[in-house]
RNA sequence: GGGGGAAUGUCCCGAGCGGCAAAGGGGGCGGACUGUAAAUCCGCUGGCUAUGCCUUCGUAGGUUCGAGUCCUACUUCCCCCA
């Protein structure tokens, strides 16, 4: 297809979300027509979300941003079961307490990056167990599940895999794409929801959705999916040293998070402004001209505009001088990580090798001992001897200290009586 | 129902004549080189009150001075025959 007319589409293809679509030009006529419902479900197995799913929120960002309708899908019901595509083992239950406890988690990541409330273009938040707790099981097997045959529902990659593996799969996990369809039935009927996007490992279960409405209530909807983002060298994307990169500031500082984008490779760099950014086109092409030392501008914009829209303009800012500081000038800046430790503590004799522990710098002793062998381990810039010295007040400057492992982690000890 | 294989370091894959904290990769961490990048090279990659002690090879027992390694039972998975 050539240039899509909306603008949603439009801008969509241009900055490479688009993986698959069921129907890229009837969706495009759609909608230009108007406002359009559309929505994205995100399973409540942890209590925030990470950089894994925000190519789907920012399609959302853009969806409202082009004038239409969020829907934001908290997954409730499906997160009892656990979606099994392309799994090779079905993953931990979840019991409803810490359901409800994730749910609250997404729900706050959500309210940054879209505008929630009862307009038109609004984003509304809907939750699957209001309508999958309740159902029963022979009535809804008996409306729905004539419209399923299994041997359609084997056919999709996403268990095939499982089964040509020979991996076990319950009837349970096999229920999850069935589930899925009938969640897309439900919000094309109550909330005009016409499209659905996901990550492309969610088409089949997409598909399965659109089928049954189409067969039902013989009514159009579309899905459309994103790639699957890795990193150029083929790594998969989010992982930081300290674990995933969340988006709740309660689980990683916007300076970790600013630090993640810093740290992107050369190589990502016009790809994640492009998806993770809404700087205009041309601003991004020029970005990714930048070669050798330049590129580390167009990282440092990349950073800022992608914590600006987690984190919001100031702690954007705040970490970028932090970053600055703690980089160019070599200074204890204040917005680094930071653990406390009690003046008692450091009076009855705290190793460095301890030090290293609490701060989560390293695992163990036996780990921060080999990290002082290997000369990664600083004390206030100077490479730290013997990981078993005690960490004296001389140490401290303003009643701190700071710890940095390698050339990039660095922790501030605030001693405080 | 019968026969044959497999399970190894709490990230993964994988070698392991009865002396094993256990080869080799990958990944991760650190160092050198750089640009807070990549590639490359080097080192490290169970814990502790640390020249020693403790815990690790699917589970539970057994043989042995000594078991990842041998025996028995069990669990799970794979292959072949019915």
């Amino acid at each position: 297809m050539s240039t899509p007319k909306s603008e949603f589409l439009k801008t969509l293809t241009e900055r490479g979300f688009i993986h698959q679509c069921t129907d890229l030009a009837a969706l495009d006529e759609r909608l230009s027509l108007g406002p359009v419902a559309a929505y994205i479900g995100f399973d409540a197995t942890a209590d925030s979300l990470h950089i894994g799913s925000l190519v789907q929120i920012m399609t959302l960002r853009w969806l409202q941003k082009c004038g239409h309708k969020p829907v934001v899908l908290i997954g409730g019901g499906t997160s009892q079961i656990g979606d099994p595509s392309f799994r090779d083992a079905s993953r931990p239950l979840l019991d409803g307490e810490l359901i409800a406890r994730n749910a609250a988690g997404l729900r706050q990541v959500f309210s940054r990056y879209l505008t929630f409330g009862d307009g038109p273009t609004d984003a509304v938040t809907v939750d699957n167990a209001d309508w999958l707790d309740p159902l029963r099981y022979l009535p809804f097997l008996r409306h729905f599940g004539t419209h399923f045959t299994i041997n359609r529902m084997l056919s999709f990659d996403s268990v095939r895999q499982r089964l040509e593996r020979e991996q076990p799969l319950t009837l349970l996990e096999f229920n999850y794409m069935v589930l899925q369809a009938f969640d897309f039935l439900e919000l094309s009927r109550h909330h005009a929801c016409v499209l659905q996007m996901g990550g492309s490992d969610q088409w089949g279960n997409i598909v399965n959705g659109i089928e049954l409405a189409r067969r039902i209530d013989q009514r159009q909807l579309f899905g459309l999916t994103t790639p699957l983002l890795t990193t150029s060298t083929g790594a998969k994307m989010g992982k930081t040293a300290s674990g995933a990169v969340w988006l709740n500031a309660e689980k990683l500082s916007p300076y970790e998070f600013w630090q993640f984008w810093r740290n992107v490779e050369d190589d990502d760099v016009a790809r994640f402004l492009r998806l993770f950014t809404e700087l205009p086109l041309d601003e991004v092409h020029r970005l990714g001209q930048l070669a050798g030392q330049e590129i580390n501008e167009a990282k440092q914009i990349l950073a800022m505009e992608a914590t600006r829209l987690a984190h919001g303009e100031e702690a954007a800012r705040d970490a970028a001088e932090t970053a600055r500081r703690t980089f160019e000038a070599g200074e204890h800046a204040a917005g680094l990580p930071s653990i406390d430790l009690s003046r008692a503590e450091l009076d009855s004799g705290v190793t460095v090798a301890q030090l290293l522990v609490q701060a989560g710098l390293s695992a163990s002793k036996s780990e921060a001992r080999r990290l002082v062998l290997n000369n990664g381990a600083r004390l206030n810039g100077s490479l730290v001897q013997d990981a078993d010295t005690p960490v004296t007040a001389g140490d401290l400057t303003k009643g701190a200290l700071k710890l940095t492992v390698g050339k990039k982690r660095h922790v501030l000890v605030h001693v405080s009586d």
